[in-house]
DNA sequence: CTTGCTGCAAAGGGTTTGCATACTA
DNA sequence: TAGTATGCAAACCCTTTGCAGCAAG
């Protein structure tokens, strides 16, 4: 399957492909992120869209493994395009990120945890494993500002 | 100073000592948690309390450091008292959870990340830098209920 | 006595839901 | 055609804020 478009990810989620649907992965696709579903219906230049219509998205394709949901602390979800482990490793592979606390901009890093970690917590035998993993500072852009 | 009496922690942390502020503290000091306010004004047996104030009081603690902020990804915040490097090791340390997603177990976990993750961090030079890694699942009783 | 905290109530902001309509498979 | 997704608007829930009264230093 062609890991780039939209329908084919849809049809091989087993989900309908509905325009909207076509519109918001193709944005994912394109946009690394993670975006607010406020900054997605800004960003996306085609169609419009029901903020509705994005978080009920969003939970469906999160679901589907399609997204991840990122916590930086600030009180906003923020979501990403989460590939496959079959896609091979390209900057959509599974990773974390730095957010600026005030100018909100965000680095990612190409980092996860080592594998000791997840063994160590595989022992309490949870399935459905998720870790939440950012981390948040001030910039050094953001620092000079600071200064009055 | 003594690290257990809510009163010299908050005259150390240069806040003002006030009833509702001591009795929070006291709780936090003496529960473990993470709890979310709502969860604190249910189980604080001492006083009454405006959630307003518990709110307020937490923006206050948490910029004074005595309290963390832990995310699981359920949309609540949830807070835990954080001890000051000061205090030794002892389960206030800095640590990280597990926690279920269906009954909302919370177990603590004694690990954090490796140096090295910091220390490639740092590279970026983002001041009053703070991290958030937590981790979910379906937990082994859940897990058998889910059958049905 | 001055400054800052608390309680109450109202407002705010992000997210969810009910329902009629439109669309996919 | 049956079942699902969307749009719209209202409802929800957690959180913040304004203000008057009260307490701490």
């Amino acid at each position: 399957m062609n890991h780039h478009d939209p329908d084919e990810i849809l049809k091989s989620a087993s989900l309908k492909v509905t325009e909207q649907r076509r519109v918001i992965l193709r944005f994912l696709l394109n946009n690394h992120g993670p975006f607010t579903v406020e900054e997605m219906k800004e960003l996306m230049s085609e169609g419009s869209f029901d903020l509705a219509t994005l978080y009920r998205s969003m939970a469906t394709f999160e679901e589907a493994g399609l997204v991840e949901k990122r916590l930086f602390g600030d009180g906003l979800v923020r979501w990403e395009y989460h590939a496959h482990s079959l896609c091979g490793h390209n900057h959509h592979t599974h990773h974390h990120h730095l957010m600026c606390q005030s100018c909100k901009t965000i680095t990612t890093l190409d980092i996860c945890l080592p594998p000791e970690f997840f063994k160590m917590i595989e022992a309490y035998n949870y399935t459905q494993l998720k870790h939440h993993l950012e981390f948040s500072g001030i910039c050094p852009e953001c620092q000079k500002k600071e200064v009055p």
